[in-house]
RNA sequence: CGGGAUGUAGCCUAGCGGCUAAGGCGCCUGCUUUGGGAGCAGGAAACCGGAGGUUCGAUUCCUCUCAUCCCGACCA
């Protein structure tokens, strides 16, 4: 009787928290606001890692690291972004006993420290584009915090990319904001919007914020990656020129990008149930394992037959075999589910006289027998299988949950009674975005990109004609 | 930073102004078991969140404080 994990339906918090506890994916530190990852969190940050890692690299871009402790005065050069982030501030003032004569910032992002270096490295137009990325740790002070999902510390990349035109940075940023989606998708199996941000919503020191979103299964929205086009705000901050071929000094054009641990919280939120973690196969820390079910008498054959098992798909899978005797096979097929193995291999006597196997499937609960000889192969596909139905679930529930909306009413309703995302028009106007917010707790999420040719709609507050088509909904 | 809730063994909870602080889960030992969170027997583990006060006596009552969670405002 050890997992207890609340549903969903009865509390949806306590649910999300039960499920990190219950899979062991991370836990609460004795600092307030900071959480420790445990090795099964941190094994799918790792796999979240590698991927995106190597998508940057084919997209030309190198690791490097920079420093934790930025200077106060960086932080302040760049008038909207100090504003933005002085806060969620922790300042350093003491260093080895002694008052320091200018305060440190625990980086909140690293644009000023980052642009404080471009500007010695960056002199010609032969030293651009540079293409840096950075694994990180930063601290912002949140005053509400809740695991994975906002942590006064947390880990993330962030990438910084310096050009010689406004087009190229525009491009860059526009290229990264989709390395996300399909990270998002391909990897992770959560359907996202990619989109403009509003202005109000934009990151502090940009021209303009992209972002994916994606929508949990309470309704709410959470922005799951951002891209920037920071156009020259940091470049004349640090004073950051280079010479073009004409022999002109310009500015340099920037973009900045990131993703974090969030990511895990997106995961969780996405596809998890009430029995436990559900993760799609590709990032799963173990992608299968095999649970095996003996008497004394038959011990020997079972374990031989599950560990010769083991030996062959060990090559092709990453799998693991659960063969500790004090518990049982019933707690053991709980203890996958919760951990959101995707596949698990059911081996008892049964299975071993008739050259069998018994899969189950995490996704559906569904079983299904095999020979034993299709193994690899069937395992290949199931795994497929779960990844495709874990991304169209997740897209049919978003579909669900989205309403093309004309009138105000209907969207108050919606956002009181069933939260989801609402398409409208919006006049472009802060107060009609405001009063939204006011009255519905609902912000712009994105004005999402591909849809521009839809034909324009009324503001959904005012009734002017609408500028644009933006995507409503509560978020995280 | 406002409102609410909760702090008793690793976890969940019971308890009462007074005797050795009780139970379940988990853990350890042994035996027995194993097809959906097994059984029996034995065992270890708690300065009752912290400080102060009331009292002959406080885990219990009062005050303060700290921490965590939930809800709001602010934010990835």
């Amino acid at each position: 009787m050890a997992a207890k994990i609340t549903p969903r339906g009865k509390d949806y918090s306590q649910w999300y928290i039960d499920i990190i506890m219950e899979a062991k994916l991370a836990d609460y530190s004795p600092v307030k606001g900071c959480m420790v990852i445990r090795p099964r969190g941190y094994a799918l940050w790792e796999n979240i890692q590698q991927t995106l890692d190597k998508m940057f690299k084919d997209t030309g871009h190198s690791n490097a690291y920079f420093p934790l402790l930025i200077p106060e005065s960086f932080i302040k050069k760049e008038a909207e972004h100090i504003e933005g982030f002085s806060p969620e501030l922790a300042v350093v003032t003491v260093g080895g006993g002694e008052k320091l004569p200018e305060p440190l910032v625990i980086r909140p992002t690293s644009e000023t420290i980052i642009w404080s270096m471009y500007k010695k490295w960056i002199q010609s137009y032969r030293d651009l584009p540079l293409l840096i990325n950075q694994w990180a740790n930063v601290l912002r002070w949140e005053k509400r915090t809740r695991l994975f999902l906002r942590t006064t510390e947390f880990l993330w990349q962030e990438g910084h990319t310096a050009h010689a035109s406004q087009a190229e940075a525009h491009e860059e940023t526009l290229k990264m904001l989709f390395v996300y989606k399909s990270f998002a998708e391909d990897f992770m199996a959560i359907p996202v919007l990619a989109g403009l941000k509003s202005e109000s919503e934009k990151f502090a020191g940009a021209l303009q914020t992209y972002a994916i979103e994606a929508m949990m299964q309470d309704g709410k929205a959470l922005q799951a990656g951002t891209s920037h086009d920071l156009g020259q705000n940091f470049a004349k901050a640090f004073d950051v020129t280079f010479q073009d071929q004409a022999g002109a000094l310009q500015h340099v054009w920037a973009s900045s990008w990131g993703v974090s641990t969030r990511l895990i919280g997106a995961l969780i939120m996405t596809h998890s149930d009430d029995k436990g973690l559900i993760l799609p196969p590709k990032l799963a820390p173990e992608e299968v394992v095999i649970v095996p079910i003996f008497k004394n008498e038959n011990k020997q054959q079972v374990l031989e037959y599950a560990h010769r098992l083991l030996k062959q798909l060990k090559t092709h899978y990453r799998i693991k075999i659960d063969d500790d005797e004090a518990s049982s096979p019933g707690w053991k097929f709980a203890e996958s589910e919760v951990q959101g193995i995707p596949v698990r291999i059911e081996i008892g006597p049964r299975e071993v006289n008739e050259n069998k196997l018994q899969l189950a499937r995490r996704d559906t609960g569904e079983k299904l027998q095999i020979n034993y000889s299709e193994a690899v192969d069937t395992i290949k596909k199931l795994l497929e299988d779960i990844q495709n139905n874990l991304f169209h679930r997740a897209l049919m529930f978003r579909k669900e949950n989205t309403h093309e909306l004309t009138d105000y009413k209907e969207f108050k309703r919606i956002m009181e009674d069933k939260p989801g995302f609402v398409e409208s028009g919006w006049c472009g106007s802060l107060e009609c975005e405001a009063k939204i917010k006011e009255q519905t707790k609902a912000t712009i999420r994105v004005i999402p990109l591909g849809r521009e040719d839809d034909e324009p709609k009324k503001c959904i507050y005012c009734g002017n004609p609408g500028q644009y088509l933006a995507v409503f909904a509560k978020a995280y």
